[in-house]
DNA sequence: CGTTACCCCTGGAGGC
DNA sequence: TGCCTCCAGGGGTAAC
């Protein structure tokens, strides 16, 4: 479920809810999810403040101080994860696997298919932790533009949809907003990167911008419900125009929509609209 | 070095 | 109803 846009709204609705609120306890009731959850985490945990959320990637990192140092707690909801706020004392259900104990309000994460990672960084400098700092470009900073993804796709003989969901590369882009993306730059998903022109680069550097920015806006009209929710934050869902839409027609010219495989994903385009 | 294939895991949908 | 196959919003690693 969550890409970027899932994970920001995420932060969003939890940041107001658990900054400076401090970790009365811990619970984990998988043994690991994608890597095992680091032995003695729990007796870490328990004493340190949260003093901020950061998101890298679809990285949440939880900032977790105290007079003594702290560290970070790094989570990745992978492809079922999900975070919601319980009252204290609610009883788990299937799948969820981890509980962050706060005095008001405790933090729930389930993940079905346990693709997620939760991991701890001791010390300050969470960038260097070897997930982290293997991260490429933030899509939604300033660095990014057209110029910046001219550069990054020449010599680059994948097709554009791979290059965009490259992590290594950009971070934060799965696989409905690049399909959704390439289709408003009107650029086809199997286009060589490299050969994409500079003017259409920045169509496409302002195509996923402006479908990741109507994406978490249309998630943070939902946050009032947040702690309550029974979907969690990231339970909206960002009408698209072509993903897991085969066979209806393109928005845009009526053909139908294609649906085909890519190293292993399955992407939607309109053959027509997009070359 | 860049690119692709496979794998981790559970559950839902659809065919028979 | 059950059983089977395929598919799912991610990404690390091994292999070409």
């Amino acid at each position: 479920m969550p890409e970027l846009p899932e994970v920001e709204v995420s932060r969003l609705g939890l940041l107001p809810h658990l900054a400076g609120q401090g970790i009365v306890g811990a619970d984990f009731r998988a043994p690991r999810l994608r890597h095992d959850i680091p032995l003695g985490l729990a007796a870490r945990l328990i004493g340190l403040h949260i003093t901020a959320i950061v998101r890298r990637g679809k990285y949440l990192l939880f900032d977790c101080e105290s007079t003594s140092g702290g560290g970070w707690l790094i989570l990745h909801l992978g492809m079922s994860g999900s975070l919601r706020l319980v009252a204290p004392g609610t009883a788990a259900q299937k799948h969820d696997h981890v509980d962050l104990v706060f005095a008001r309000t405790t933090l729930r994460f389930r993940d079905p298919r346990r693709f997620g990672t939760l991991l701890w960084h001791e010390g300050e400098n969470v960038a260097q932790h070897p997930l982290i700092a293997v991260l490429g470009i933030e899509p939604l900073s300033p660095a990014f533009d057209g110029d910046w993804l001219y550069a990054h796709t020449r010599g680059r003989s994948s097709p554009i949809k791979t290059v965009l969901m490259d992590s290594h590369g950009i971070v934060g882009i799965g696989n409905i907003y690049a399909a959704e993306a390439l289709f408003k730059a009107g650029i086809s998903p199997l286009r060589a990167a490299a050969r994409i022109s500079r003017e259409r680069c920045r169509l496409l550097a302002a195509a996923i911008r402006a479908t990741l920015k109507r994406a978490i806006a249309a998630g943070g009209s939902s946050l009032r419900d947040y702690v309550h929710s029974d979907g969690g934050a990231g339970s909206f869902q960002l009408s698209c125009a072509v993903y897991d839409r085969a066979g209806e027609p393109c928005p845009c010219c009526g053909a139908p929509v294609r649906s085909i495989r890519q190293a292993g994903r399955s992407t939607f385009y309109c053959m027509h609209c997009q070359t």
